[in-house]
RNA sequence: GGACCUGUGGAGCAGUUUGGAGUGCUCGCCACCCUGUCAAGGUGGAGGUCGCGGGUUCAAAUCCCGUCAGGUCCGCCA
């Protein structure tokens, strides 16, 4: 049916007969002359229907409209000089038709073909099918493919198998809360859609695969956010008889190559480190940006006996106070904005946000604040010596438990780098994140400490090997053999060495108040396994949603996933989802409760 | 579970603060004119439960309450 893509043609192709077939993009009728712009995957090319070269082609195309289906015979000239549009790859030819049909009439479209439009979500994701023709969205499922294909081309160089696993298969505890399938021949009984293929993989690794990847589809029943949907991808991937080094070496190798292959960047190697403790401690967060500055002080040593209320109060019941220093280069924040900031600290739950503005005093520097008049000279001097902040430096101040105002100036420290437009484009900064906590406090809904533990990263992750034998002792620091991968300030996967020692891993579930008649009936068949002869073994999973999102430059996942559901799940295009048929419900074993009154 | 933003002809917006006739802009759509445009141009025209429900008022797109949908975020996401 086609001789060539409408985009691929050039000043080569002149005096070439061409089929082409695609989308009419725009008219432009002189009434006489016509010119339509097709448009197909490869891009755009301006037809040309004269009525003294093609009466008959030229009649038929007057009636013509956006989004209609057509294919064309013709012969590709140089267009005349003057007339040339360099805005367009194909700007230095056009196809002089001599044969038109139309293949498909279309409605009008529910909105424009074209970038430059903003649409509603629902209204795009209800006409897919339209969205996905933008160039912007042809791009990205374009650009999805190639990453995909870097993938398995790095993975198959490396030796690594890819195994597809179940996606019907059996709840685990903890964790997201599952997606069910109830089942038919057992009724009253129900799997689960898998959250990730963790314990899939390590068996694997006991079947002696050594090296496992999955492009593999993962279900988590939680609320989706803008890099998240109830439904997604990782790129997963296991190894046997290696260490951190070798998986870290072979993400290295792999992202480095798809910014390269994708996108033509080159980054550096190897990724920097930086322990848990100290991301916490700088950034506020396990993911920290370093594209831009703004790092957390920490202000407790120099305010220890400091005679602000404000202050004091958070330093005595054992918490901190975590300061950063917004440079006078990055724009002034006006009396409105450090109100506006403290509104939003409060909204989060703090207490509000002290600030001052260091000012070239008589020898030493002094602050402009509310907070002056209770602070000494050395605790002023303290202040903008820990902060690093010079002359017209405005430091801002959160007091309170420690770990979350550091949380909290984290937060902060990201949403004033993208409020005083602090964040460069076109860098790409990654980080590995490691020697992370084996367990946190858990809590309860209301957020308060329950005494027990949960894991940071997920039951199977090893101790670090001076913990092996006794994270119980001290679970509040026990480090793990875990690492997460980070890149702009995104995590885009987390993984660790897996524990291959059938005992330490009951000790842990023990600990995690898991005991082994429990363990036994939801993980046994990993404990059995890890009873048959395991090899040394870790990985990590990636989310390859958030890493073709930042490929491709976009702010949500949805714009890389070419049909994504809503903020509250639902699909505009299937109406998914939808009420079930009650009998074929009663064949499964189940009945509609009553509608909540 | 919570906070905030948005909802006005097919698309994107303005109008809402200070209530007074569905008023306006750009694009699209329909008809006609038009032989070198490329967001073609010209003339004319059609197209609206102002998301939905209730309330206040002589009068509601506009004020109040509720609700639905989309989005951003908090919680949640081992």
């Amino acid at each position: 049916m086609r001789s060539h893509g409408a985009g691929t043609l050039g000043a080569s192709d002149v005096g070439t007969e061409v089929r082409l077939a695609g989308w009419v993009d725009t008219r432009r009728d002189h009434g006489g002359v016509l010119f339509v712009d097709l448009r197909d995957r490869t891009g755009v090319v301006q037809l040309v229907l004269d009525p003294a070269a093609a009466a008959t082609a030229a009649e038929l195309g007057h009636r013509l409209r956006d989004e209609w289906v057509v294919r064309v015979v013709g012969t590709v000239r140089a267009r005349p000089d003057g007339m040339r549009n360099p805005r367009i790859p194909t700007g230095d030819v056009e196809i002089a038709v001599a044969g038109l049909e139309v293949l498909s009439e279309a409605r009008t479209p529910p909105f424009p073909v074209a970038d430059d439009v903003e649409v509603g979500e629902e209204l795009r994701l209800h006409h897919r099918y339209v969205d996905l023709r933008r160039p912007r969205m042809a791009r990205n499922l374009a650009l999805r493919a190639r990453a995909l294909s870097v993938i398995r081309r790095v993975m198959e160089r490396h030796g690594f198998l890819e195994v597809e696993t179940p996606q019907l298969t059996r709840a685990t505890p903890e964790g997201a809360r599952d997606f069910l399938v109830p089942s038919r021949v057992r009724p009253r009984e129900t799997y689960a859609l898998p959250q990730s293929p963790q314990l899939f993989k390590q068996l694997l690794m006991v079947a002696g695969v050594e090296r496992y990847f999955q492009i593999a589809r993962c279900f988590r029943d939680e609320d989706s956010r803008a890099d998240r949907q109830p439904e997604f991808t990782q790129l997963d991937v296991e190894l046997s008889f290696g260490d951190e080094a070798d998986v870290q070496d072979l993400m290295e190798e792999l992202h480095v190559e798809l910014l390269a292959d994708c996108l033509g960047v080159d980054v550096p190697r190897p990724f920097p480190r930086l322990a848990y403790a100290e991301a916490m401690r700088r950034f506020g967060t396990d993911k920290p940006d370093l594209r831009y500055g703004l790092e957390l002080a920490d202000l407790s040593e120099v305010l220890a006996g400091t005679g602000a209320a404000v202050l004091a109060g958070a330093l005595a019941d054992g918490g901190s106070v975590v300061a950063l220093a917004v440079p006078a280069d990055a724009g002034t924040l006006s009396r409105k904005d450090l109100d506006g900031w403290a509104e939003w600290a409060r909204a989060r739950g703090a207490g509000g946000l002290a600030w001052g503005v260091v000012e070239a005093g008589e020898g030493a520097p002094t602050l402009r604040s509310p907070l002056a008049k209770f602070l000494t000279a050395e605790e002023v001097a303290g202040i903008v010596a820990t902060c690093g902040a010079g002359v017209g430096d405005t430091v801002l101040m959160a007091a309170g438990p420690t770990a979350p105002t550091r949380e909290l100036m984290g937060a902060l420290r990201v949403a004033l780098a993208e409020a005083l437009d602090l964040v460069p484009d076109g860098e790409w900064r990654f980080l590995w994140v490691v020697e992370p906590p084996m367990f946190d406090a858990a809590t309860d809904r209301a957020g308060r400490p329950t005494g027990g533990w949960t894991p940071n990263h997920h039951p199977f992750t090893s101790p670090a090997p001076d913990w092996i034998d006794r994270f119980e002792e001290d679970p509040g620091t026990a480090t793990a053999r875990g690492y997460d991968l980070v890149l702009n300030g995104i995590e885009l996967g987390s993984g660790s060495i897996r524990i291959h020692d059938a005992e330490v891993q009951r000790r842990v579930f023990r600990f995690l108040g898991i005991g082994d008649a429990e363990a036994e009936e939801k993980f046994g068949f990993l404990l059995r396994g890890l009873a048959h002869g395991v090899p040394p073994h870790g990985g990590i999973a990636t989310g390859l949603d958030r890493t073709i999102m930042l490929l491709a430059g976009e702010d949500t996942i949805r714009d890389v996933i070419a049909f994504p559901k809503t903020q509250s799940g639902a699909c505009p295009l299937t109406d998914a989802p939808a009420p079930y048929d009650a009998a074929a419900l009663a064949e499964l074993g189940l009945r509609l409760a009553p509608e909540q009154g």
